[in-house]
DNA sequence: GCTCTTCGTGTGACCGGTCAAGCAGATGCG
DNA sequence: CGCATCTGCTTGACCGGTCACACGAAGAGC
C-alpha cells in the first residue's frame, strides 16, 4: 500500500507548519506570496489530495448534495435532469450522491432521505413528483434544505417545474384553434402532481371555450398504458386527444392505427415532453417541450443558495413550448 | 442547531464506555447480552446515527461506490443500469456517488475517476462504452477496482455486457431465416465498443451465409441519425435492415415510410435493446432484448467482490433475446 | 523610545469514530 | 492452591484535517 501524502508531509516538504498549509489550501489571506508558492510546489511534488473525510469531520460540511430520484415509466426527463444536476453541482464544487427508492411511498421516501442525511449531504433534490411527496418531505422536518422538482405546489419551489398547467392549456388551445371540439384526454396517474396540473390546464382551457373533455382515461406514463387507454376511449366520438406525455401518445397512436384510424386525418394527437424520439414517431408528434436541463440547473442553484443562506429564488415556472409536427391537423368536417 | 448524539453520549446514557458502544455497533463478540441491550436501548432513545465521516476517517473505508456514466443519445439502458446499481449497492450497505463527464475523452475520464477517488469511493462502475475507455482506465493505474460495463473486451469484465456479437448475429439470422438476402446495416458510432461488436456479429452471420451487407451507414444512436442513415442507404436495393439500436430503427422507419416504403411489407427492420416504447412503434419493432437490470446487479457484485478480495466473477456475457414483433416479415419476391 | 496594531506563522485541542493494549474478575487445568 | 486463559469492559492513541488562540517581528502613532 503506497503511502499517500497528508498535510503534515506537505508541511515538512515545504518547511512550514501544517497550519500554514491548511491556510494556503483554503485561500486564507495573510500568507506571504513566497511561502504560498513553496507550499503549492510541495503539494504538486507530493501529489497531495486533501482527505475529504477528515475535512468533513472537522468542518461538518460534506460539499455533497443528494439526488433522490424515483425513476419509473419515463426515463428521458428525470435522466436529463439528473445529469444536469450532477454537472451543475460539480461546477460549484459539490459532489452528488444518489438514492433511488424503488417504490415511492412514505416510508421509502423517509428512508431514502434519512440515508442521504446519514451520508452527510448538505441538501437534497427530489425527483419524485407524486402528490404525496411534498407533504411527506415537509413532515420529515429534515435538518437540511430539500427542493422538490416538478411539484405542483405554488410555493418556494415554483421555479423548479415547467408550468404544466400552462403547457396543457397551450396543447388544448392548439387543438381548439385547429377547429376540434370533441377532444379526449389521456391523463397521467392521479397521484402525480404533474399529471394533475396537466389535467387542470387542459380542462381549464376547454372550459374557457365552453367545452368539456369528450372522454377521459388515465395511464401510468408508459406507452403500453396509452395503448390501453385508446380502447377505453373509443366509441366516444372525439377528433383529437391530448396525452399527458409522449410515450402514452405513442401507445395511443399505435392502438388508433390498429383500429384503422388515420392520424392525423381522422384523429389529431398531441403529447407532452418532446422526448428526442417523438420527432420520429409515425406520424411525428406534436408536443409540448420541457427544458429538463434548465430544471436541473435551477434545482442546484436553489439548493446551494439555501445551503449557504443566500436568498436566490426562481419566482416563475419555466415556460413550456409548443412544438408542432405532423400528428395534429384541422378537425375533419 | 440541535445537538446530535455522538458515541460518547450513547455511552453515558447506557452507563458503559464509548468503546463498548463501538463494539456493539460493529457486531463484535464478547459483549454480554444484557450490556448489548442497554446500549441498543440508548441508541434508540437518542436516535444515534454514527457519523460516516468519522468512521471513514478512522477506517479509511467509505462504503461508497462511484458510478461514472456518460449519458448521451440513449437513455433507457444506462438509466436502468444506474438504478439497478444504486439498488444493489444499497442492499449491500454501500452508497452511490455519481460522476457524469459531459464528453468522453481521455482527460474528462481521468478527471472524473480522480474526482471519485478523492471522494473516497472504494470502486467505480463505468458506463461509458467507447472503445478508448477501457484503455484510458487501464493506463490510469487507479488504486481501486474499476469495472467497465458494456465493453467489448473479452476480459475479466466479460460478464458485464450482453453478448452484443451474439445478439447481432441472432438479428441477422432472423432476417436470413425470413428469406432476406439483401440486408443493410445501420451501425452505431465506430468509437463505441458495443457498436463494433454488433457490426461484427451482424457481418459474421452474413458471411456464414455467404453474404455481405447490402449497404452500411453509421449513426450516433439517436432517432435522428437513423432517419438520416436511410437517406444514405436508399438506392442500394435492400429488403431488410438491422439497426444497432431501437431509436435508430425508429428514425429509419420514419424516413422509409416518408419515401413511400411499407414496413414490413417492402422493408423489414430489426433493432436492438427492446426499449419499452418499441412495442408501440409503428409497426411494433422486432428487436433484441438486453437485461440492463441484471447488468447493473452484476456490476455491483463484481465490484464488491473485488473490493473485498473475494473471487466472484461472471464468466459469460448475458444472453440477448430475440423479440419478434411486426416490423419484420418474409422477403418480398 | 515605548506601546499598539497588523501581519505572518506556529501550537494545542478537537471533530467522532476505530484500533491496540491493558486490566480486573471468572473459569480451567494440573 | 497457583498459574494460565478467557471474558467483558476501559483507557489512550490515532485517522487527517480545521479552529481558536498565542506569539514574535515589523510598522504606526505618540
Amino acid at each position: 500500500m503506497p503511502h499517500v501524502a497528508n498535510i503534515r508531509d506537505v508541511a515538512r516538504e515545504a518547511g512550514v507548519s501544517y497550519q500554514t498549509v491548511s491556510r494556503v489550501l483554503n485561500g486564507h489571506p495573510n500568507i506571504r506570496a513566497e511561502t504560498r508558492q513553496r507550499v503549492l510546489d510541495a503539494v504538486a511534488r507530493l501529489d497531495f489530495r486533501p482527505n475529504r473525510a477528515a475535512r468533513m469531520l472537522a468542518t461538518s460540511r460534506s460539499h455533497t448534495i443528494g439526488v433522490l430520484a424515483a425513476i419509473n415509466g419515463s426515463y428521458y426527463g428525470p435522466t436529463s435532469s439528473i445529469a444536469a444536476i450532477e454537472d451543475a453541482a460539480r461546477e460549484a464544487g459539490y459532489s452528488t450522491m444518489l438514492a433511488n427508492p424503488r417504490v415511492v411511498d412514505a416510508s421509502s421516501l423517509r428512508e431514502a432521505v434519512r440515508h442521504l442525511i446519514d451520508e452527510g449531504v448538505e441538501g437534497i433534490a427530489v425527483l419524485a413528483p407524486q402528490t404525496r411527496t411534498a407533504q411527506v418531505l415537509a413532515d420529515l422536518g429534515a435538518p437540511i434544505p430539500i427542493v422538490t422538482m416538478q411539484t405542483e405546489l405554488r410555493d418556494a419551489d415554483a421555479g423548479l417545474s415547467v408550468d404544466n398547467e400552462l403547457g396543457a392549456a397551450i396543447a388544448a388551445q392548439h387543438l381548439l384553434s385547429l377547429g376540434h371540439r370533441r377532444i379526449a384526454l389521456v391523463a397521467g396517474p392521479d397521484d402525480w402532481s404533474e399529471a394533475l396540473a396537466r389535467t387542470r390546464g387542459f380542462e381549464g382551457a376547454l372550459r374557457d371555450a365552453g367545452l368539456e373533455p369528450a372522454a377521459v382515461a388515465a395511464g401510468d406514463w408508459t406507452a403500453e398504458s396509452g395503448y390501453l387507454a385508446f380502447q377505453q376511449l373509443r366509441g366516444h366520438g372525439f377528433t383529437a386527444v391530448f396525452c399527458a406525455n409522449d410515450q402514452m401518445a405513442l401507445g395511443l397512436m399505435h392502438a388508433a392505427v390498429e383500429r384503422g384510424l388515420r392520424v392525423p386525418e381522422q384523429l389529431s394527437v398531441i403529447g407532452f415532453d418532446d422526448v428526442p424520439e417523438s420527432a420520429h414517431y409515425l406520424p411525428p408528434l406534436t408536443t409540448i417541450r420541457q427544458d429538463f436541463d434548465e430544471l436541473g440547473r435551477r434545482a442546484v442553484a436553489t439548493l446551494l443558495a439555501r445551503v449557504e443562506g443566500s436568498p436566490l429564488e426562481f419566482p416563475t415556472a419555466l415556460p413550456p413550448r409548443l412544438t408542432v409536427r405532423a400528428s395534429t391537423m384541422g378537425a375533419p368536417v
